[in-house]
DNA sequence: CCAGAAGCGGAACAACATGACCCGCTTGGT
DNA sequence: ACCAAGCGGGTCATGTTGTTCCGCTTCTGG
């Protein structure tokens, strides 16, 4: 029973043992080529990983954006279904910050999904899926700032923004950023939503947009 | 006198006075185009821009690369140049924070010097003009610090890391930053660097690695 | 006003990248 | 041991991009 985009994607009837390893690795090789390239994966690239050939590729796969989308489907989807798990938690800021960790961890962890989920995958028609997704964030982030334990001055669409700009574009004035600079990134965004904060004084910024 | 590597690359003689505007709407184009663009911009963009064929670009300009890295060395003197003016100001965090914003003003309007502050640019060689701009953004960092006006429980370099990204990676979870979200994002990341923060309790990261 | 040097546009070239296909050989499973 | 299913990777078609070249046009000094 495919559940996964994956599954439904790579459904055959009884394939033989060595042709279902290679469907094998050459899933786990795009996720990994994904991972580190983003959407700038080549079929040479994940063949390579995957110790196969083009032709073998394309024996299950009918062409390299069904497979990307297929396995980026998932991925997100993955993501909502946290999203959602954090709403189970009693605590707002709890709930929140937790997932919060998650999001920025998983994209900072795949160039793939950092690239999706920045609008670089139109090709891919993932939008449903982001959408879905946008859903599930929307309540965390009311949720929070109804409960006043994050700040309420900006406007719900800021905080997604805020977070995913925890991870680091590359390079910084010629420092190279150490795998986990998200973690630090975060730590100060999180710092920063905070409510009831009194300082600085003199910062840029007026109000957010207004809400919905 | 040629202060300027753009200046320095297109000396020439007695150009006749169309050339000469050619040349300048040549060198007005690539900017352009680098903002928009960032460094993938082809030479065939710039020509556009411009109004101009293909050999008039080539006629002043040995190659893309150079026109390129002669843009780019000027904007970031200009960056360092900034950095080194708000070491006037007497107010410590006044000239961090002026700082910043101009930082990320400038890098948010133009993806070609986004591009080349993330490392992007290897092949430009501006290493040693960006390596003149992290020194003066250290020294700006560290008296922020050292006054006790910036966190100082944050490696230096943590810094601008944490200013660069208040640029948006592009979309975010289906939503389109506005033009001005550096801003919003700047003013979370400027909140959250302010020291004797007492929030956050249950918050990840631990404090950073070892200074210089 | 005019000759000729300076300049121009953009077609053409070479090098490369990339998605997709095909076909002669290999191999798993009965 | 047989043979269909499967495989590898050479090959093709296409698109992109930096750069050059050359026949025509436009300035400008006298």
């Amino acid at each position: 029973m495919p559940e996964s985009a994956v599954a439904a994607l790579l459904a055959q009837g009884q394939p033989r043992a060595d042709a279902q390893r290679n469907v094998e690795r050459l899933v786990a090789a795009t996720r990994e080529a994904l991972d580190e390239l983003g959407l700038a994966v080549t079929t040479r690239d994940i063949a390579q990983r995957a110790g196969v050939g083009l032709g073998t590729l394309y024996r299950r796969v009918p062409s390299l954006d069904a497979l990307l989308a297929a396995i980026l489907t998932d991925t997100i989807d993955e993501m909502t279904d946290r999203a959602a798990r954090a709403l189970d938690s009693p605590d707002p800021w709890q709930g929140f910050a937790e997932f919060a960790e998650t999001y920025v961890q998983l994209r900072a962890s795949s160039c793939g999904l950092h690239d999706a989920l920045s609008g670089r995958g139109e090709r891919l028609d993932l939008e449903p899926r982001i959408t879905r997704l946008q859903r599930a964030v929307r309540q965390l982030v009311r949720r929070a700032q109804k409960a006043n334990v994050l700040r309420a001055d900006l406007d719900w669409r800021d905080i997604p923004f805020a977070l995913a700009t925890a991870i680091p574009p590359g390079h910084t004035i010629g420092l190279v950023p150490s795998g986990d600079q998200w973690r630090r990134n975060l730590r100060i965004i999180l710092d920063g939503l905070r409510p009831a904060r009194s300082l600085a004084p003199e910062g840029p910024a007026e109000p957010a947009a207004p809400s919905d």
